[in-house]
RNA sequence: GGGCCCGUAGUUCAGUGGUUAGAACGAGCCGCUCAUAACGGUUAUGUCGCAGGUUCGAAUCCUGCCGGGCCUACCA
């Protein structure tokens, strides 16, 4: 127990000030696969996701809904825990930035990082527009033909303000990040996200301004209440928070520095750059690998509040099914890349790789057998050499499996299944099991014995993605719960276990319309 | 302006110097009949964005151009 190896993988904890949307349920549905393999895999997983609530948007979104920041928050919170029922994730644990426990833990990280030195007090002086109620950069604002400075040629104006804010010393990181990103190629991915990453610290860090006085919802910097923390020190915080930071000793301490924290591409620099500097200033580890993934467009279009384009995760679920969206997510897009959510090709992937290829491999399989084995699993008998290549095909998946998942490549992961499931429809072609049953049924009994346990070996490594398949499908080949890890993956079928009524799992998709028609 | 990524069959993509450029889906044809009209076999389709260059040899390296996306800091 003790000796076992831990794995930590988070999801950006989310803005309440918007409701669920594919997005979130992405990012979330990675890290839930990611944790499930990790967990059948004999790891000590930890998942956590939860809500970022601090801000001023919050704020404002709350005095709009006419509650209070809390009750606010409690509000549109819940909304994204119903998000967990939905889509079937499971989470270790939930949390909110509104916690006593992240007050706790974001002021003694501040503490920390004041202590080292590594805070000062300044002034933080920028374009601000009263209107945004937000500030610019110089090079976004432009001074019109009135002699006015605006946001823009079309924004709203803005006026040189200056208020006291405490500072993080950034500008003096750079180069341990530089070192950091150099000893650790790991730690960002993919590829092109590291390299912006590595080119935006090399262009030069400013000090960051992490207080700010202009609102109150957020958390007291300690010995000045007047200064709200930064919401992103805040936010990022929760990491450490749920293992909890500051103390060491507690349990779940053990997890920390996380192994992935799973993101969207818009947070890049606050992952990759201000987290490790905060983390490295106050003595603590910097997490070990930080995966963006990218947008969903639908149809080609952007998704925007505007069109109504949005993809509904609910709707979606209730429409195709669970397991099929979550499968869909995963392997129609490189995992990291942008993607686009086409009805089409959703209905593509749900029919031609579930229903036909492998759902249907698993009716013709166990319906042979429940006609002609006496519902039992049949007797294996002497391999022949077409057995064993098939065999040997569905147990060198487990290491092809293990080695895509440490690089978050979920489509490649199930392309190499789903090789090994075209195999068996090959196999059970060239064998013809129904032709054998009058010929030589002690072979038939051999080769159905080969495909059912060449469809548990497959099964085992489907179950992240798709649990309450699966889970039907280990039922149907009568495999005991307890033996559906992946350290139970050698353990054969067992010749004359009883086996259930086969019943098919992935149900061909058929548009209403043309059902209709 | 600077930087990063991409442009390959109808579609989605793989392929980072070496035989006639691959896969999947979709399409045509053939076969099979255990199965969810599923499965198997087979055929077809490409100026590898364009133009130069390096090389015995380039989709793959270099240059320029065209087209698309992203980053270029402090509202998540």
């Amino acid at each position: 127990m003790s000796g076992q190896s831990t794995f930590y993988v988070t999801t950006p904890i989310y803005y309440v000030n918007d409701v669920p949307h594919i997005g979130h349920a992405y990012a979330t549905l990675a890290c839930d696969v990611m944790a499930r393999f990790k967990r059948l895999d004999g790891y000590d997983v930890h998942f956590l996701t939860g809500t970022d609530e601090h801000g001023q948007k919050v704020e404002k979104a709350a005095e709009v809904a006419g509650l209070s920041p809390q009750a606010f928050t409690d509000k549109v919170s819940q909304s994204f825990r119903d998000l967990i029922g939905v889509m079937n994730f499971t989470p270790d644990g939930f949390i909110r930035t509104t916690e006593k426990r992240h007050y706790a833990a974001c002021q003694a990280l501040w503490e920390k990082l004041v202590a080292a030195g590594d805070i000062y007090l300044g002034k933080y002086a920028g374009w601000y527009s009263v209107r945004d109620e937000a500030y610019y950069a110089d090079s976004e604002t432009e001074v019109g033909t009135d002699g006015k400075r605006r946001a823009g040629p079309v924004g709203n104006e803005v006026e040189w303000v200056e208020e006291p804010s405490y500072f993080f010393k950034l500008s003096a990181w750079g180069d341990r990040l530089l070192a950091f990103y150099d000893k650790n190629p790991r730690f960002i991915a993919p590829e092109s996200r590291r390299n912006e990453v590595i080119s935006f610290v090399k262009g030069g860090l400013q000090d960051l301004s992490v207080s700010r006085t202009s609102f109150s919802w957020g958390i007291p910097v300690p010995g000045d209440p007047k200064h709200i923390m930064y919401v992103w020190l805040d936010a990022l915080t929760n990491y450490i928070t749920e293992c909890g930071y500051p103390d060491e000793s507690n349990p779940l301490w053990r997890f920390w520095p996380a192994d992935l924290h799973i993101i969207g591409k818009d947070i890049i620099r606050f992952h990759c750059v201000f987290w490790p500097a905060f983390l490295m200033a106050a003595g603590v580890a910097a997490p070990k690998r930080v995966f963006a993934s990218g947008w969903w467009t639908t149809e080609g279009q952007k998704i925007s509040k505007s069109l109504g384009n949005a993809i509904d995760p609910v709707a979606a679920t209730a429409e195709f099914g669970l397991d099929p969206f979550r499968y869909f997510l995963l392997r129609e897009v490189p995992f990291g890349n942008d993607g686009d959510f086409q009805r089409r090709a959703l209905i593509g992937r749900l029919n031609a790789d579930l229903a036909n290829a492998y759902g249907n491999l698993c009716q013709r399989v166990l319906s042979i057998v429940a006609k002609n084995c006496g519902e039992k699993v049949p007797p294996k008998g002497t391999l022949v050499e077409a057995d064993t290549v098939l065999l040997d095909r569905a147990k060198g998946l487990l290491a092809v499996v293990r080695a895509e998942f440490d690089e978050q490549a979920f489509h490649r992961a199930l392309t190499s299944i789903w090789e090994v499931i075209a195999d068996a429809n090959r196999y059970v072609d060239a064998q013809a099991p129904w032709a054998l049953a009058k010929t030589d049924p002690v072979r038939r009994d051999t080769v159905l014995w080969v495909l059912a346990e060449t469809i548990r070996r497959v099964t085992l490594l489907v179950q992240p993605f798709m649990p309450d398949s699966t889970g039907k499908i280990l039922d149907q080949l009568a495999v005991p719960v307890e033996a559906r890890t992946f350290a139970a993956f050698d353990r054969e079928l067992v010749s004359g276990t009883t086996l259930p009524k086969p019943q098919g799992v992935f149900p061909r998709f058929v548009e209403p319309a043309a059902a209709a028609s």
